[in-house]
DNA sequence: CAAACGATTTTCT
DNA sequence: GAAAATCGTTTGG
């Protein structure tokens, strides 16, 4: 089933990001479908977050989104080179997101081994933020569109990830966050290859 | 209006 | 392991 409304609207971010563990990630843009099953993610909690955009409710017009209601999906631009997809969550006015860092290629591998210029299956293919977004097709001009329209969205197909299996970590790349670097915000599926390596472990 | 910077990845040494 | 690539957003003049 797809992920609804209501799932991305409640309050607890870091609950919500350890239920997207074994979820799938659907992309179908131009009538192209890819898939894959998220293995890795990170919790973003806004106002008091230094490592979020919208630490001190700071609003600016690329954050507007994550002002939005939970739903819908945050793309924003890295380094000039790498889309970054985030998932809104919360309600209005609370600043809450949660990055996807890695799926496992499920449906599409042959499109996203050519979007990424690859030849042959391997994890390095999805593992990482920035990667996983070009297999996917994700670009910053989605930014904003709901997670229950037809370009992106969200499934739940029954898999289940044993609570032992879910590893917390701190999260990557956010060491200009000072103390909030150390929040165990970042979750991954145990000895899953699809993982990123990471910086933060 | 100009300048600095980053929730990363790839490539070269 | 270190450094470059590269551009929209944010901040300062």
């Amino acid at each position: 089933m797809i992920l609804t409304e209501s799932f991305y609207a409640r309050k607890d971010v870091v609950k919500i990001a350890k239920e997207l563990l074994g979820k799938v990630l659907v992309t179908r843009f131009d009538g192209i479908l890819t898939s894959g099953m998220i293995v890795e993610t990170e919790a973003y909690a806004g106002a008091t977050d230094k490592a979020s955009h919208a630490y001190g409710n700071r609003r600016t017009n690329r954050t507007e989104i994550i002002y939005g209601h939970g739903g819908a999906a945050y793309v924003y631009l890295c380094y000039g080179i790498h889309h970054l997809f985030n998932v809104v969550t919360n309600i209005q006015d609370t600043p809450h997101a949660i990055l996807i860092r890695a799926i496992e290629p499920m449906e599409g591998i042959n499109v996203m081994l050519q979007r990424r210029g690859k030849e042959k299956l391997q994890p390095l293919l999805t593992a990482g933020p920035g990667a996983m977004s070009m297999a996917l097709g994700i670009h910053t001009k989605h930014s904003g569109l709901s997670l229950q329209g037809p370009g992106i969205h969200i499934e739940d197909r029954g898999i289940k990830i044993s609570k032992k299996d879910i590893v917390a970590a701190t999260r990557v790349g956010v060491a200009y966050a000072m103390d909030d670097a150390l929040r165990p915000y970042r979750f991954y599926i145990k000895d899953n290859k699809y993982v990123s390596k990471g910086k933060g472990l």
